[in-house]
DNA sequence: GACTAATTATAAG
DNA sequence: TTTTATAAATAGT
């Protein structure tokens, strides 16, 4: 795809190079993504660009970590060895530990990014010493509030005009809308570019 | 590509998800084929079908296990042993893996309460399906915002007086920039590629 | 598996 | 960055 096509192999201008790098892993991941969630697949795919850069992508239910055990212990069927424990100091391979070394940082980092969330709602305002920080967080409270408002109108009506069967009309409403999985997938994997930041205008609730 | 477009979720039908497998698992293995040549990108690539089968894939020049002991061996840099490559198993003690292992899962302990504590102000109001619920959660919000509009009036205050009393208390005010500020304040939760911001509403404007 | 019509990715500008 | 012409992937047949 692109205006002309190009030869199979290493593309020696380096711009060029970084640039097509960005752009096709981009395309890979999102592929792998979109795999992972019609087929229900689990993914994982790890990137090392020539400068050293890592790139990791797991798809929609089960981390890197879990792939990557599940990859290993298929051609470690058990050695055996490892099993017997009378001593509290076992052998186990090292790779379950880096691994759940990383699953441990990588949930760290969730926590972090999951508190600062909250603490958009539930920081003690009197702490924001900037009005538009704090117009900010009022903005986003307003929009919340007649969300849920709007949702109180439509749930106070299905109440009032209660038929037996209303109650069954009202399963697509348990639906999750596909945006904002798709928000959660994007905003929760690792490998967003900075520059996000630089343009960002916002981008808060999904209507 | 292809007659319609797909919604992105699983495919429900088992022989459409089949042949979509297929059709895709080529696809994304040809994609990660290119970006490894193009690029010169070491790429590791794991697949496990619904059905448990597995896809490997790495690109031209190093083998899965090769990107994957390089991945794994990232945090390790400073071990040193696992360089050796000998055997690919490395004794350790485990208490070291049950400690992190329990470390790991208090940490997902407490990320899971603060995505509940999340879902009161970000969940979709329409995942709610009790009045008395949702009615909990607008006061919550209403008393939310309450507080924060309080705080607004009297920092609107504190801008519009401009004592010489108030200019010493409030110095701090124009230290920093407001567009930084706000970037501050909502942390890492709107790290969003620009792409997704076409199909969302805006709630706020930065600048 | 091969065939399109339609969608999507992307090389260049 | 964003746009555009073109190549490529692919859903349904």
């Amino acid at each position: 795809m692109g205006r002309v096509k190009l030869q199979m192999k290493r593309i020696e201008n380096t711009a060029n190079r970084q640039v097509t790098f960005s752009k096709r892993r981009n395309g890979l991941i999102k592929k792998a993504y979109e795999l992972s969630v019609l087929c229900d697949v689990d993914i994982a795919l790890i990137m090392f660009s020539p400068s050293g850069r890592l790139s990791l992508f797991s798809g929609h239910n089960k981390s890197i970590e879990e792939v990557l055990r599940r990859y290993v212990d298929l051609p470690e069927q058990d050695s055996g060895s490892l099993a017997s424990s009378d001593s509290p100091v076992e052998a186990v391979d090292a790779t379950e530990l880096i691994m759940i070394h990383h699953e441990l940082l990588r949930c760290k980092s969730q926590l972090d990014d999951k508190e600062k969330q909250l603490r958009v709602y539930e920081g003690d305002p009197r702490e924001i010493t900037t009005l538009p920080e704090l117009q900010c967080r009022e903005e986003i409270l307003q929009e919340t509030l007649r969300q849920v408002q709007r949702r109180v109108q439509l749930l106070e009506k299905s109440y009032i005009s209660t038929s037996p069967d209303s109650k069954r009309n009202l399963g697509w409403l348990l639906q999750r809308d596909p945006q904002v999985q798709i928000l959660n997938f994007l905003g929760s994997n690792v490998l967003l570019p900075s520059r996000c930041f630089l343009n960002f205008r916002t981008v808060y609730f999904v209507t």
